[in-house]
RNA sequence: GGGCCCGUAGCUCAGUAUGGAUAGAGCGGCGGCCUCCUAAGCCGUAGGUCGCGGGUUCGAGUCCCGCCGGGCCCGCCA
C-alpha cells in the first residue's frame, strides 16, 4: 500500500500513453510535486519537451494534455490543467489522505517497506582492525553499514550483517608483540582503549627507530602525547622494544607463526587480545544499537582452506605468477587478454597500462596473506560458501582501488563482479587534527557518547515530569539518536567534519529534534486514547496538514530511492522533514481540544506521521521515547 | 605526474540519480511567541556572481569541455 506511489506511476504512464496516442511520440515523462500547494498536488514538465519537436509552444502542448487526459485511470485525480507550461494533477484531498493515513495505520511497522528485491544479501561494515577503539570515522562505516542493511530488509531482502575481525595482518601482529613485552601489565579501564594505547606507543617506538629527520619528530611528538597519557606503560615498554634488535622481524615472525597455525602459544597470545578488544567493540556497537550476524575471523579463513582455495581459482586462469615467493595477480595481462576484466578496471586498454599498478599481491615473500589475498578468500566464501546473491563492502573510499582489484579478481575466479559492491564513503574529518590510529590520535565512540549524555543531563536536569531513573535512560537514548544523526546525514561521498556542537546538536536538524517531534505525537496519542475508526480527512484543510500528508505518503518512496542511489543519508533528511512538519503542526494545529470531526480526523493524522516518523527512527536507530 | 571525489549564505549541509515552476534548511545575528497536546519548539527578519570560464538546451546549481582550490589513491600497509 503506496498510495503516492500509484498516484505516481499511473499519472506518468497516462500521461505517457496519451502522448503516443495524440502525437505519436515517445517520450520521457517525469512525475513531480508542485512546488507550491495552490498550483496542483504532481506536474509534470512533460510539454517542454516536446515543444521544439512538435512545434507549438509548451503551454499550448500541455492545455492539450491536460484537457484529454484520462483522469479515470489515475487514483484519486479530479482535474487537470496546464500552468505555466506544465501539465498539472489535483488530487482529491479527502480520498488521498484517508488512503495514506489508513496504509500507514493498518500497515504499522511494515508502513514504508515494498518488495524491490529478494534473495540473499550480506553487508560487511564496521571491520575495523581490533587494535584500537572505534573513532568516530569507524562509527560512521558502521552507522552507514547498519541503516542500509535496515533499509534492504525493508525493501524484502534477506540480510545479513557482517564484520571482517582482521586478526592476522601486521598491526595486529605489532600489537601482540607490543603486548609479549608487557606481559605483567594489567589491562585497565575498557580494553580496547587500553590496547589503543599500547599499540600506537609501539608503533611510534618502532617508526621512531627507523625514522630520521622531520618525519622521526613527528612520530615523536605522538609518542609524547602518549607517554603523557599512560607513563609507566609507555616507560616500561619502550624500554623492552629497544631491548630487541629488530622489533619489525619480531612483529613479522608472530605474524606468520599465527597464520600457520600450529603454534598454541602464538594463538593464545593473539586470541587474548583480539578478543578482548573485540568485546570493547561489542559494547560500543551496542550502545549505538548495532548487532552483526557474524564476526568472520580473518584468521579462521586462513585455517579453514579459503585462501588457499581462492589462490587454486586464480592459479587455474594463468594469472597468478610469483616474485620472490610472492603471489600476485597480473591484472595487466588479464586486462589485455579479457574484455571482462578491461571493463571491470575502466575500459580503454591504454588507459589500464597507464594507470593500472599492473599486478596485484595477494602474499609477502615469507609466504604469508596480505590483507588483499585474505579478502579474495573472504569474497569466495562469501559467494560460495555463503552462497549470497550480492554482497556490500561497506569501505572507506580509499580503499576504491583495492576494491576495483578485487572486483577483477573475483571475476577471474569465475563470479559475477556485479555482485560485489563496494559501498565508499568518505572520511569524517576534524578539523586542525589528522586522525591516525598509529599515532594514538582520534575521537572515540565512546568519549562522543558520553559527552553527548552529559549534555543531554544537564538539559533534563529541573524538567517536570521526569524522574531520576529515567533521566540516566532518556540522555543515554538522545545522545545515541544525536550521533547516528550526525554520522548518517551527510551524503556518504563527502566529508564528514566533526566538531563537537554540530555533532551533538540538539535543535533542528538533529536527531534529539526528530525525537522530539517523535515524543509529541506520543503526548497527543496517550491524550486521544483510542484511534478513531471513522474519520472525514475534509477536515484537514490546513496547509501543513495537506504537506504532513505527503510527507508521510513519501516514506516508501524515499527508502526505494536510499537503496537505488546507495544513499541511506535521505531517509535522514526525510525524517527531518516530517519532524518539521509535525512540529509545525503542533503549533498550528490543536488536537485534542479541537471540535468533533476535526479532532477524530487529526488524532489519525498525527497517528499516521507517528507511525511514518517511528519506523523511520528504527531504520535510522535513533531510539523512540515516550517523553524526553 | 596520472586517476577518482568534493567546491552552494559567515559556518555546517540539502538540492545534481531523472535539466524544469521564485536555489532551500540548520547553526550563528537581529526581533517576537509559554494561564494552551513537552519552548530540545514555533513565527518573523537579514544573509547567495551555486569555485572560475566556455559550451549544449526553450530552460543549467544539475549535462559536456577547460581551468583554479581542497581531499584520497597510485605499498610484499589495510
Amino acid at each position: 500500500m503506496d498510495p503516492l506511489g500509484e498516484v505516481k506511476a499511473a499519472f506518468a504512464r497516462t500521461l505517457s500513453d496519451l502522448i503516443m496516442d495524440s502525437y505519436p511520440v515517445r517520450a520521457k515523462v517525469t512525475v513531480s510535486r508542485v512546488p507550491d500547494i495552490r498550483l496542483g498536488d504532481l506536474g509534470s514538465p512533460v510539454a517542454f519537451e516536446l515543444a521544439s519537436s512538435l512545434r507549438k509552444s509548451p503551454n499550448e502542448i500541455a492545455v492539450e494534455l491536460s484537457r484529454s487526459l484520462k483522469l479515470s485511470l489515475i487514483p484519486y485525480a479530479i482535474s487537470s490543467e496546464a500552468i505555466g507550461g506544465f501539465v498539472n494533477l489535483r488530487l482529491d484531498r479527502k480520498r488521498f489522505s484517508e488512503a495514506v493515513i489508513k496504509a500507514a495505520i493498518q500497515l504499522g511497522p511494515d508502513f514504508g517497506s515494498s518488495k524491490v528485491g529478494e534473495g540473499k544479501v550480506m553487508v560487511e561494515h564496521t571491520s575495523a582492525n581490533p587494535v584500537h577503539p572505534l573513532h568516530v570515522g569507524s562509527g560512521r562505516n558502521a552507522v552507514i553499514g547498519d541503516t542500509f542493511a535496515n533499509i534492504l530488509e525493508k525493501l524484502g531482502f534477506e540480510v545479513s550483517r557482517h564484520y571482517l575481525v582482521n586478526d592476522s595482518g601486521r598491526q595486529v601482529s605489532l600489537l601482540v608483540y607490543a603486548r609479549s613485552k608487557i606481559p605483567e601489565a594489567e589491562v585497565e579501564g575498557k580494553p580496547d582503549h587500553w590496547y589503543g594505547v599500547l599499540y600506537a606507543a609501539c608503533n611510534c617506538v618502532i617508526e621512531l627507530r627507523k625514522r630520521r629527520g622531520k618525519e622521526a619528530e613527528e612520530w615523536k611528538e605522538a609518542l609524547e602525547e602518549l607517554r603523557k597519557r599512560s607513563p609507566d606503560l609507555v616507560n616500561k615498554l619502550e624500554e623492552e622494544i629497544n631491548k630487541d634488535g629488530d622489533p619489525e622481524s619480531s612483529v613479522a615472525e608472530l605474524n606468520k607463526r599465527y597464520q600457520e597455525g600450529k603454534d598454541e602459544v602464538v594463538k593464545v597470545m593473539f586470541r587474548e587480545v583480539t578478543e578482548a578488544v573485540m568485546e570493547g567493540f561489542r559494547q560500543t556497537l551496542q550502545r549505538l544499537g548495532i548487532r552483526h550476524d557474524a564476526y568472520d575471523w580473518e584468521s579462521e579463513l586462513i585455517w579453514g582452506g579459503w585462501i588457499e582455495k581462492a589462490l587454486e581459482r586464480v592459479k587455474k586462469t594463468g594469472y597468478l605468477e610469483k616474485e620472490d615467493g610472492a603471489y600476485y595477480v597480473n591484472l595487466l595481462k588479464a586486462a589485455e587478454e579479457r574484455e571482462d576484466i578491461r571493463e571491470i578496471l575502466g575500459g580503454d586498454i591504454e588507459e589500464i597500462r597507464e594507470k593500472m599498478p599492473p599486478i596485484y599481491y595477494l602474499s609477502r615473500s615469507d609466504g604469508t596473506w596480505l590483507y588483499t589475498g585474505t579478502d579474495v578468500g573472504y569474497s569466495l566464501y562469501k559467494f560460495e560458501g555463503l552462497k549470497q546473491d550480492k554482497v556490500y563492502n561497506v569501505i572507506g573510499v580509499d580503499q576504491k582501488l583495492a576494491q576495483l582489484q578485487l572486483r577483477a579478481t573475483v571475476a577471474l575466479m569465475g563470479m559475477d563482479p556485479g555482485k560485489l559492491v563496494h559501498f565508499s564513503y568518505e572520511f569524517v574529518d576534524l578539523p586542525g587534527v589528522k586522525m591516525s590510529g598509529r599515532r594514538g590520535r582520534y575521537v572515540t565512540i565512546d568519549e562522543l557518547l558520553d559527552e553527548a549524555k552529559r549534555r543531554v543531563k544537564d538539559l533534563l536536569k529541573g524538567r517536570a515530569g521526569i524522574n531520576d531513573e529515567e533521566i540516566d535512560d532518556i540522555a543515554e537514548k538522545v545522545a545515541v539518536g544525536a550521533i547516528r544523526y550526525a554520522l548518517i546525514d551527510v551524503v556518504p561521498t563527502k566529508k564528514v567534519i566533526f566538531t563537537w556542537d554540530r555533532v551533538l546538536n540538539l535543535q533542528e536538524n538533529s536527531g534529539p529534534f526528530i525525537q522530539y517531534a517523535y515524543t509529541r505525537t506520543r503526548g497527543i496519542l496517550r491524550k486521544a486514547g483510542e484511534i478513531p475508526e471513522e474519520f472525514d480527512c475534509s477536515y484537514l484543510k490546513e496547509d501543513v496538514e495537506v504537506e504532513l500528508v505527503y510527507k508521510i505518503a513519501e516514506l516508501p518512496e524515499t527508502l526505494r530511492s536510499c537503496y537505488y542511489l546507495m544513499r541511506p543519508d535521505l531517509l535522514a533528511q526525510y525524517a527531518n522533514e516530517l519532524a518539521t512538519l509535525i512540529n509545525k503542526f503542533y503549533e498550528r494545529c490543536p488536537v485534542i481540544r479541537a471540535e468533533e470531526g476535526v479532532r477524530e480526523a487529526r488524532i489519525a493524522l498525527v497517528k499516521a506521521a507517528s507511525i511514518a516518523l517511528g519506523n523511520a527512527m528504527d531504520l535510522l536507530g535513533i531510539p523512540k521515547l515516550e517523553r524526553m
